[in-house]
DNA sequence: TCTGGGGTCCTAGGACCC
DNA sequence: TCTGGGGTCCTAGGACCC
């Protein structure tokens, strides 16, 4: 792929800005609670089998990390602040940050709550360089939230989001389009977005270490160890990588999940448990304004080992009822082989809109949550374009009633998507977002 | 006191059809 | 009485991301 037909004479621009938020839900809470500066704060589980979500950077120096269980963390930092997660607050946040990076860019591809590529090329006339752009978002953010952030800039979206993370905290860099061979040929592969664990370990085993050193291998080797995205990733190393943004296909599956601190042992205590997992899901599925083909059911025991079980419908549905019936279903079929159950989970695949015209779903999902409505308005901008929907007074007034609606819903403090397990087993903490 | 919860994408085998 | 090749759907598992 080739920079488009931009007059030869112009320099290739670094247009492509990745923005991501510090620390994102740790810098909230340390916000909100000005006597959390300079502690060791992780926002995550407390539980047992708990878990890191966002860690603060004066945690960060203590060697503490997201995805660490937290009696790691708290083994290394044993005045650590446990902050438990408070998902809807941070999507609100998350919707007025977008809102800024929307104000200044119209080219927007949001990846998460927390980060977003932005393609900056067309706003250079009104709002200058990346540099500049990049500075305006930042100190917007800074002002209007009292967050920090980061910015990369590159030619290539991938570049752009390993920028981002050299940058933190607090900071930006923009790496100009001759220079990108050279600002990656030092740094550890792990640094490619995609490159795991397992794919670390496959580079590692052929002598790849860094991204330079992915340049000297020979191609069928690379191709070896990576598999098909060894073209991707070599076009990455020599700085040849263009990928703009994306555009986020809708949906595909959605669902809840739980473990238990300790294990449960007794069948029925799991079977009440899918059950209210599959009308959850199903309430989720309406409100979104989808329909399901099939229906999974996660279990993992207690060794860790972990399988899923599938059953696909003749006809699509988002009754609780027939979730409730396929995933009892499919439990039965399984619980002899299960004594110890740490995990299960239920999802919806195959989704589909629901019902009616494309139009009529995507106004059912206004009553969804935020995120919901959110991406209701991203397809909306895509079928209509850009000026379908104001910023500004449409927005927030959009954006009320689902909030309203939303808080009648959970009975407990803190949830919304997990539903209300109520009387039954132990109930774990409620998740995280990250 | 080993490892959460929400997702996406990819692969591979088997069934089935033409 | 043996057997190709292509395509699609379904199921299951695994790697990976935030």
């Amino acid at each position: 792929m080739d920079v488009r037909g931009d007059a030869g004479s112009t320099q290739e621009i670094p247009g492509i800005l990745h923005l991501d938020m510090d620390a994102f839900f740790a810098s909230i809470e340390v916000r909100d609670d000005p006597g959390l500066q300079g502690l060791p704060v992780v926002v995550g589980g407390a539980g047992a089998r708990g878990v890191v979500a966002a860690a603060s950077y004066p945690a960060r120096t203590r060697g503490i990390r997201s995805a660490m269980p937290m009696a790691s963390a708290r083994r290394l930092a044993p005045d650590l602040v446990v902050v438990p997660p408070r998902i809807d607050h941070y999507r609100r946040i998350s919707d007025h940050v977008m809102g800024v990076l929307g104000d200044v860019v119209a080219d927007i591809e949001q990846i998460s709550v927390d980060e977003a590529f932005l393609d900056v090329r067309g706003a250079r006339r009104l709002f200058g360089t990346p540099e500049q752009i990049a500075d305006l978002l930042r100190r917007r953010i800074r002002e209007e939230l009292g967050l920090p952030s980061s910015v990369g800039g590159s030619v290539s979206r991938a570049v752009a989001k390993i920028a981002s993370a050299r940058a933190k905290p607090d900071g930006m860099l923009i790496v100009p389009a001759a220079g990108t061979a050279e600002f990656l040929a030092p740094l550890p592969v792990s640094v490619v977005s995609g490159i795991g664990p397992k794919a670390q370990e496959a580079l590692a085993r052929i002598g790849v270490r860094t991204i330079g050193q992915l340049r000297e291998i020979p191609r069928s080797t690379l191709t070896r160890a990576l598999g098909p995205r060894a073209p991707e990733v070599l076009a990455l190393a020599d700085g040849s990588d263009r990928t703009g943004l994306g555009h986020r296909a809708r949906d595909k599956s959605l669902g809840t999940e739980r473990t238990w601190d300790e294990d449960l042992t007794d069948p029925t205590a799991v079977r009440r448990s899918i059950t209210q997992m599959a009308d959850d899901v199903a309430r989720q599925l309406r409100r979104g304004g989808f329909v399901t083909r099939t229906v999974v059911l996660k279990l993992r025991a207690s060794d860790g080992t972990t399988i899923t079980r599938s059953s696909t419908l003749d006809h699509p549905t988002s009754s609780g009822e027939r979730l409730r019936e396929q995933v009892v279903a499919l439990w039965e079929r399984e619980r002899s082989a299960m004594r110890r159950v740490r995990l299960a989970g239920v999802r919806a695949s195959n989704l589909e809109p629901a019902a009616g015209t494309p139009v009529q779903s995507e106004l059912n999902a206004r009553s969804a949550g935020w995120q919901d409505l959110e991406a209701a308005m991203d397809r909306a901008l895509d079928r209509f374009g850009s000026r379908s929907l104001e910023r500004g007074s449409t927005l927030p007034a959009a954006a009320d009633a689902p909030q309203r609606r939303g808080s009648e819903l959970p009975s407990s403090p803190a949830g919304e998507a997990t539903g209300q397990p109520t009387g039954g087993g132990p109930r774990t903490r409620d998740h995280d977002g990250r």
